[in-house]
RNA sequence: CGGAGUGUAGCUUAAUGGUAGAGCGCUAGGCUCAUAACCUAGUCUGUGCGGGUUCAACUCCCGCCACUCCCA
């Protein structure tokens, strides 16, 4: 939960995807990532806090330098061919990210080169002996009980580990065991959900013990600064990406610079798989740094398609890109947003895919804008009914909920009960559906009872006003026709900046933000349903 | 081997020990303002398996099965 604690008083925020790592072209589980962080962040941009999204690529490491090699090419000209595909991949899904991080950038050395010389100072930093197996595909040591018989590590089974016995430099992360259990204690927000925090205590608990930073016979990286003929272990890298990506880009690369603004950073969105290096190594990291530490590591879920871990050699992964390009950002959004609780592990199913955007987005929330513009138009001259609020009663149903609503939504978006959110606001839609047809307004307006149809279309359209509005962090080109029909003419929820200006939170979360008299445009679907596969 | 978690209808999911609800899907009826939509009803007769505690168990206890994660 993003407590107000875990805000610094400026009400800045700033939230970062972890940078992947381009071994291969972006899955669907960094897809899932971005699409979250981007939520949030959208939702805080959309309050008028001054927001940094933060997301790029991780690109050193024996892996990429032997993928590179595999495939014949340079490893710097294959980062930028894969990093490329995140980008476009993160324009596809419409995601508003500030930084796009990446760690071979040239000022990102100069950060990893002044915190490596702080840590160093500390005396946090020993050369010392490491003997073990090392899985090239995990980057890591491993024990050899944990090996497969004949030395394959478990997770790479077609990959043998291979035997090292080398002079590595280690990070005294064992020193900092009091320290990170005193901050689990006294922050418990810190990680989160709940289960993920039971994990890392666990692990903590055993005691932790010195982690290697450097690798020999390794070219592709940053040196070790006093020592060159080493190269600094590819996670201590990535890590400070985060804190490189905070430099406005005319700044010089120090880390002064980098920390003025935008640290401490609020929210690190990750897959629980990369828990550990968040929670304790980037922590521990910090304090020996000397810097304030992130305010919180929240690691979602895994997704499994119809039911079954994808994996290339099932040949059942998701492909994001075709995805997004049959079906639309918005409808890839805002599935994963609502039909996955953000922190459990979700299903997608492409029949429940299709099934749950026609049912929400065309059927329940878009035909509920359609067929009460059609009246608007046809009952009230094109106009937004010209109502008083007070004419609307008290017990009405409508009223009462939307008059909840603002705040419980809010509630759940800042602790990133994303799916919690988008229950709640096509809970209010669907009252809205059955509303007009107990009030029958198309009778009433035969009947010649113009103020009661007026009193009924403007509660149904500005509850749809109000679900368009709280819906926009999730599918905010679907949010920016909504309000376009309702003759908000030049809002546009891709431009939040503007947005916030133009159609501050403060009023649109509010019930009855709806200008009475406003004209609106002719009614067109929203959002055009979706084919099931053959 | 140890530790943690999950298992509810065809699918996704709710339920301080107290009538197992909802949404999607499917079927029928209604309505006619609407994107074959919406509303209502029905269907779906489901708590992984076996014991135990209790007036009462999805819930607590024991064992088993299946799946997931952690074990540097």
């Amino acid at each position: 939960m993003i407590s107000s604690a875990a805000r610094s008083q400026t009400n800045t925020f700033t939230v970062t995807t972890p940078l992947y790592y381009v071994n291969d072209v972006p899955h669907m589980g960094s897809a899932y990532t971005t699409i979250a962080a981007d939520v949030i962040a959208r939702f805080n941009r959309l309050q008028g806090n001054p927001t940094l999204s933060i997301t790029g690529t991780d690109e050193h490491g024996q892996k990429i330098q032997r993928t590179a090699e595999a495939n014949g090419r340079p490893p710097q000209q294959h980062c930028d061919e894969i990093a490329e595909k995140f980008v476009a991949l993160w324009q596809l899904l419409n995601i508003q990210y500030d930084r796009f991080s990446r760690t071979t950038a040239p000022r990102h050395e100069s950060i990893v080169k002044e915190f490596f010389q702080r840590v160093w100072n500390k005396g946090d930093i020993y050369l010392g002996q490491q003997q073990g197996f090392y899985c090239v595909a995990c980057e890591e040591f491993k024990e050899e009980r944990d090996l497969l018989d004949n030395h394959h590590c478990p997770l790479h089974p077609n990959l043998e580990a291979e035997w090292r016995d080398e002079q590595n430099y280690f990070f005294r992360l064992s020193k900092y065991q009091t320290d990170l259990e005193t901050l689990y204690r006294e922050q418990p927000d810190f990680i989160q959900p709940a289960i993920r925090r039971n994990e890392v205590l666990s692990f903590v608990e055993r005691g932790l013990q010195d982690f290697s930073i450097s690798r020999v016979n390794l070219d592709w990286g940053f040196p070790v600064p006093p020592d060159p003929k080493h190269t600094l272990y590819v996670w201590f890298d990535a890590l400070l990406g985060y804190v490189t990506a905070l430099l406005e880009p005319e700044d010089e690369p120090t880390l002064d610079n980098a920390l003025k603004r935008w640290w401490p950073i609020n929210l690190h969105l990750i897959g629980k798989d990369i828990l550990r290096f968040h929670a304790v190594y980037w922590p521990a990291m910090l304090m020996s740094a000397d810097l304030p530490l992130s305010h919180q590591v929240f690691g979602h879920g895994f997704l499994t398609k119809d039911g079954q871990k994808m994996s290339k050699s099932l040949g059942n992964v998701i492909d994001p890109v075709a995805l997004t390009q049959t079906y639309g950002s918005d409808a890839v959004r805002y599935y994963f947003i609502k039909e996955i609780e953000l922190g459990r592990d979700g299903d997608f199913s492409e029949t429940r895919f299709v099934n749950i955007l026609n049912a929400d987005l065309a059927n329940d929330l878009g035909n509920l804008l359609n067929r009460t513009l059609g009246m608007t138009r046809k009952y009230c001259d094109r106009q937004i009914p010209s109502i008083q609020l007070s004419d609307i009663p008290d017990n009405n149903l409508l009223r009462q909920k939307g008059m909840a609503l603002g705040s419980e939504v809010s509630v759940a978006y800042s602790k990133l009960a994303f799916s919690q959110a988008s229950q709640m606001i096509l809970d209010i839609v669907s009252a809205a559906n059955k509303y007009l047809d107990s009030e029958a307004p198309w009778t009433r307006y035969k009947n010649g009872e113009q103020n009661a149809v007026n009193v009924i279309l403007y509660a149904v359209l500005e509850v749809v006003r109000l679900a368009g509005y709280l819906l926009a962090p999730i599918v905010p080109t679907l949010s920016t026709k909504i309000y376009q029909q309702l003759g908000f003419e030049t809002a546009d929820f891709n431009a939040l900046d503007r947005v916030s200006q133009q159609f501050s939170y403060s009023v649109h979360v509010q019930w009855g933000a709806l200008p009475p008299g406003q004209v609106i445009q002719s009614p067109q679907p929203i959002f055009q349903k979706l084919e099931q596969p053959e």
